[in-house]
DNA sequence: TACAATCATTGTATGGTACCACCATCGCTT
DNA sequence: AAGCGATGGTGGTACCATACAATGATTGTA
């Protein structure tokens, strides 16, 4: 997490907008939709889209069909810095492999592969009932 | 990330109230102690700490041989808040190897060692030189 | 046409984080 | 012993991430 922090941040983006202009990336959406795929509040949604609007990397636009809809697409310079990310993952993705046998690779990728599915079919499964929280923070 | 984050705040306590559980349950630190091996600011941990006293899970007593130090250890809610979220953590680790061959489960344990090995090593190594933020959030 | 549903935004609150300034304390040097 | 720099904790301020509630605009339907 750490890593993955360090290296959003130096592409120039924080890691909730990096997962906002990957999420764009794979397909235009309005923004309940984005917000549904990301599995956020709309609302936090919108500030975020906010800044990426205000720093040029996303575009706003109504959908004439229903008004009420907006359209979020990126822009030029919104998918040059999603490239540039990518190409930094991989970057980091092969470092990480480096110098693994051959074997270990192979591994390695099942590995990650398995461990994915079975998170996702678990999303939710969890956990106790929730309990009182610790927070005031007078 | 996410599943993560449910659990743990499932148990009543943030990640971060987490972490400064756990990392204080390895050993008592004085405050930067704590702040060095969590890599978080000084004054961050100060108020996580503030949180978890006023929640009785941590306690603050002043060193005596150097009255600037902080010495903070668990109580014993602190202590069984920390085996709760142990116990959950395994249960979650179980769950997620549940249902692999005996195989799978050798390779999943093996490819999540080498991962967290090359990773720690690679800690620090990135990346691209600091480039301008995207921020601004009026 | 009136009313409920949907969409986006804004207000408000909490939490995590860092940097800076500050104060108390400690240790060393003179 | 006095002074001064180093160290440890805290509070001020400023971001960002996030959720819930309220609001305004629009749509669809009874």
């Amino acid at each position: 997490m750490r890593q993955l922090e360090a290296d959003t941040r130096c592409c120039g983006v924080t890691v909730s907008q990096c997962h906002t202009l990957l999420e764009l990336a794979a397909s235009n959406l309005s923004l309940t939709g984005l917000a549904g795929a990301l599995e956020l509040d709309a609302s936090t949604l919108s500030r975020t889209v906010d800044t990426l609007v205000r720093a040029g990397l996303v575009d706003r636009t109504e959908d004439h069909s229903d008004r009420r809809l907006i359209q979020l697409t990126l822009t030029a310079a919104g998918r040059a810095k999603v490239d540039f990310i990518d190409e930094k993952c991989n970057q980091y993705y092969a470092e990480l492999l480096a110098g693994m046998s051959e074997r270990d690779k192979r591994g390695a990728l099942r590995t990650v592969g398995l461990l994915a599915e079975r998170m996702r079919s678990l999303r939710g499964t969890s956990c106790c009932s929730r309990t009182e929280s610790v927070s005031d923070q007078t």
